[in-house]
DNA sequence: TACTATTGTTTCAATCAGAAACAATAAACT
DNA sequence: AGTTTATTGTTTCTGATTGAAACAATAGTA
């Protein structure tokens, strides 16, 4: 028989792994956890009646203020290595709380893991109730995290690359407009590696999902990039 | 606080599809409740310390009889229409038990899907505790299944045909030996068309990871083909 | 008006993929 | 033994796709 009081489902967490594009790099956001300066993926638990992929969303947009994001399931970690209730029992009492040693959060936990696509420049990211601050860091300089964590971004990662062309997914991490020259930016940034100009271009255009609007004046000594969009169904 | 009598973990199930080949059809097991002809896939319960992945492969070991077998995550379903406490309770009753209107079976579950890929031939089929019995159903013929689980054969058959050509993910379906004719076989079930023997055994054979063996003398009037198997390390 | 930096497009070659033809061969049949 | 048949292994031809470079257009600057 299971007894929980405190209306989240015991043993199922979720960790979510948030990119946004900035500066032409790839970032994460990372909180750190009250008095310990300890880094962690932002994550959270299931209400006992809360659907999973609600949940997820949730949480994001306590942290992030967005909400029609896109946000993909990717893997569930269940070993018993990722579990180390000593160390979540001092985010606890760094938290300054009175923990008791059978603590619900104390337990064996599985987590899946969500990664979210956002864009960068319409986020004010907000810490939670554990965390002193939430930032973003670049995904290729990424420090040591708490648990499993950074296996966590490293799965997700490469659940981004393998899915990367799947109705030009990428550009979730872009505002509603944009050049081909940025979006060649957010796949170099996501594949780590050069593109060529030329056949990206062609490559993007020959998928006929993007719609070409007006020309962007930058101001630059050069000729005017054309912007996009995704082509809106129907 | 979270009490389990049962040994194992509250509301975290798994369910399993069960990929086998035979007579150029894919098939996949499936389970039938006892007194109630309910088909649903084969699943369990993970036990308070036991990873995961180890609960996935101690229910496969259990009604394959087989141990070292291709197993892979794919999903994991969360949401809350998948939860009938009223026909698990119909179930258990079913099987002679008394159960209390509170028992943790009867808890909303979240399950993780893992589908295994197994050589037909070397399973015999074992039936579990609450199953009266265990077959191999064509997966282009699934009747009606309980719960959500006609909807995680699809999520994990189209897992399958994407991840397809990941390191001949297939040949686990076979024989340790196997001609090319029966590989393509494997490939148009699991697609579901039909493909150019030519340009299939050019693709294969270019993939560089197939040692040659000696003919197999099948007995027809034609040409032996040869015996092929997947390449050792090293 | 020339110059520069960047973008959009075209071209050329190399590679890959689909379809058909060709070659080899194990057994059966005359 | 020679012929036939079914199937397998390989090659060839063609068209499509991809990679790299050249070419063309253009917004601002000198």
């Amino acid at each position: 028989m299971t007894l929980n009081t405190s209306g989240y489902l015991p043993h199922i967490a979720y960790d979510s792994v948030i990119f946004g594009f900035s500066g032409e790099k790839l970032k994460i956001l990372l909180i750190e956890y009250h008095n310990t300066g300890w880094l962690a993926l932002p994550g959270g638990f299931v209400k006992v009646n809360e659907p999973l992929d609600e949940a997820v969303k949730r949480g994001l947009r306590e942290r992030t203020g967005l909400d029609q994001i896109f946000l993909e399931q990717f893997y569930t970690f269940g070993s018993l290595e990722r579990v180390k209730p000593e160390i979540m029992k001092k985010i606890l009492t760094a938290h300054d709380k009175d923990i008791s040693d059978d603590h619900w959060l104390l337990d064996r936990f599985i987590s899946v893991g969500y990664y979210a696509l956002i864009d960068y420049d319409k986020v004010e990211p907000t810490p939670d109730a554990l965390s002193d601050s939430i930032n973003w860091y670049d995904v290729d300089q990424i420090p040591e995290l708490l648990f499993d964590h950074n296996f966590i971004v490293k799965k997700a990662l490469d659940h981004l690359r393998t899915h990367l062309d799947e109705k030009l997914l990428s550009v979730n991490l872009l505002p509603e407009r944009f050049t081909m020259k940025e979006l060649q930016q957010v796949y170099e940034a996501i594949l780590g590696e050069k593109l060529n100009r030329a056949n990206f271009q062609r490559k993007m255009l020959s998928l006929g999902i993007l719609d070409r609007h007006e020309k962007l004046y930058s101001g630059g000594s050069h000729k005017a990039p054309y912007l996009y969009s995704i082509k809106k169904k129907g």
